[in-house]
DNA sequence: TTTAGTACTTGACAATGCCAAGTAGCGGTA
DNA sequence: TACCGCTACTTGGCATTGTCAAGTACTAAA
């Protein structure tokens, strides 16, 4: 996991979130180990997004409990999530684009 | 110039004020100008960046009359600030790579 | 002399990440 | 049984950085 300036996450934590939960469902603790194998992040960050996209109806939620702790929130993703999804993806790649065009210019004519 | 999330942003406008005044001195209107052919951005947003890199050592200013208007701050890059785009540079590499490479995988076992 | 373009500054505000602390269930061990 | 460590979720205060809007002020052209 990449420790990184904090600012560069701004954005992208939440493009993971909805990447990770459209390929099954999750509940918030193995979504966060799951988005720390691509940049360290902490609970108390994964929870309030978890909380945000269920609210804006972009996750629905269920309980299921566990045999190896407290009971587990799970979320799913709705059709509204993957629409996001897709918006999300096309403005991070567009704006990755954009930047590195710009790094590779600069770095070439100098 | 994109118009995307402006979370995407945090951090990323700090490492093309560096880049762009590393290439030669700067005043804030040509660098706004400059930034904004990248990724849409306002005047607002790029002198505070300013402010902050020259409070921090990264960059050193004058001032120069001109015939167009009103007189001109001039941004010149320090060996810190050098150090400091070098440092931004690589972690925004880092941080792209990591990112594009887990949505490579995402899309890849679809 | 009014308007448009150049140039910089400031302040209130919003979004989102970080850290820390709190609650709570489970299994193992001393 | 009492405590510890892991699992699991929640909340609250704080810092950073971007947005928008408004204000100042100079120059040149209509």
């Amino acid at each position: 996991m990449i420790k990184i300036n904090s600012q560069y996450k701004k954005g992208v934590l939440e493009l993971l979130v909805l990447l990770i939960v459209s390929k099954k469902d999750q509940y918030g603790y193995e979504l966060v180990e799951a988005v720390s194998k691509v940049v360290d992040v902490n609970e108390g960050t994964i929870y309030p997004i978890l909380k945000r996209l269920s609210n804006e109806g972009c996750f629905e939620t269920y309980l299921e409990e566990s045999t190896e702790g407290p009971i587990r929130k799970y979320y799913h993703i709705t059709l509204k999530g993957k629409t996001r999804l897709k918006d999300n993806l096309k403005q991070w790649k567009d704006f990755e684009k954009s930047v590195n065009d710009f790094i590779r210019k600069s770095e070439k004519d100098e």
